[in-house]
DNA sequence: CGCTAGTTGAGACTGAGTCGCAATCGCATT
DNA sequence: AATGCGATTGCGACTCAGTCTCAACTAGCG
């Protein structure tokens, strides 16, 4: 496994408050940064116990408290219930664009809005300090399997919504 | 309780699939449209239990669901944990901007980030059914109470965190 | 009024996440 | 290499929000 930017970043994290690289806390870095990918807690539990390095739930999600803390790993409320969590490339930022039918997250950045945004805030006082925009729906690989009966079905069911679509 | 035209729109939901207003359903509606508020599930439990009514808090759940589905009230993820509900105004609709020091919640909507919204769901052939779109932070009347030291700390402790805005 | 599908409340249950604590570990010092 | 000690771990019990089951009850049509 290559030393990473992030493995530094984390390092050093816990180094300036007194806090140790056990194995355990490497074994889930390599984990998460394995790969590009958007995870759960218990996904990862999982996945660790396959490859035999025995680990916790308790310290997954305290690890993954302490990554999210020092600001190389995202949590988003993505699904129904609980969080998943991300890698976050430094100073980049993205929104979720998430499909309702397959489950795949699509990360996109749109500066227009995020320059709206800013705007949003001062116009009613407010001090930014994160913020989470998804948009729900049927993706381009899903969507010739959805025929429109069935996307009106899934509108109505969509527990998440905020929005009253058109119905058109 | 003057009779509202959301509770005509609920009615006819609830004929339309051969679904009863009970007193409980009535009551719960009621209590949700007393006033303009978001609200928490065991909120309104509390909320009709000292009213005398009796109600279960499955059927709170219950009724909440059908509710949200006839779409005049909408589920939001606000907090940590749970859902918030809404009433929503046929028609309208708006995302929020959320206090971390008060938990205000103040509406925005802005027509430009709708469009822009759009055209990310064009570029990437997806067919948006909902969306969730939030900015936490600090709002204008608690401001003045939190220093910028504060703020930053806030900032790092934020658990629904998405984005790494600039440390300054 | 009686029928029947729809509804209710109580409480058991689930899933995600947290907590307390005794045993253990990492690591700076000797 | 041994010591010391605060940090860390795993376990299992716990919490909290929400769901489910099911027997008893009810709205409202005929």
């Amino acid at each position: 496994m290559k030393p990473h930017r992030e493995l530094s970043i984390f390092r050093k994290y816990l180094e300036k408050r007194g806090l140790k690289l056990t194995s355990e806390r490497q074994a889930l870095f390599d984990e998460l940064f394995a790969r590009h990918e958007h995870f759960e807690a218990d996904e990862l539990l999982v996945r660790l116990r396959t490859k035999h390095k025995k680990i916790s739930r308790a310290t997954i999600y305290r690890t993954l408290d302490l990554l999210v803390d020092s600001g190389i790993v995202g949590r988003v409320r993505i699904g129904e219930s609980g969080y998943r969590y991300e890698r976050l490339r430094a100073g980049e930022h993205h929104d979720h664009l998430i499909c309702n039918e397959c489950g795949r997250v699509i990360e996109f950045f749109e500066p227009a809005i995020e320059n709206l945004q800013d705007q949003v805030c001062e116009k009613y006082g407010f001090l930014a300090i994160s913020h989470s925009h998804q948009l729900r729906g049927i993706c381009r690989q899903c969507r010739p399997r959805v025929t429109s009966r069935e996307a009106t079905a899934a509108r109505s069911a969509d527990p998440g919504r905020l929005r009253i679509l058109p119905t058109a």
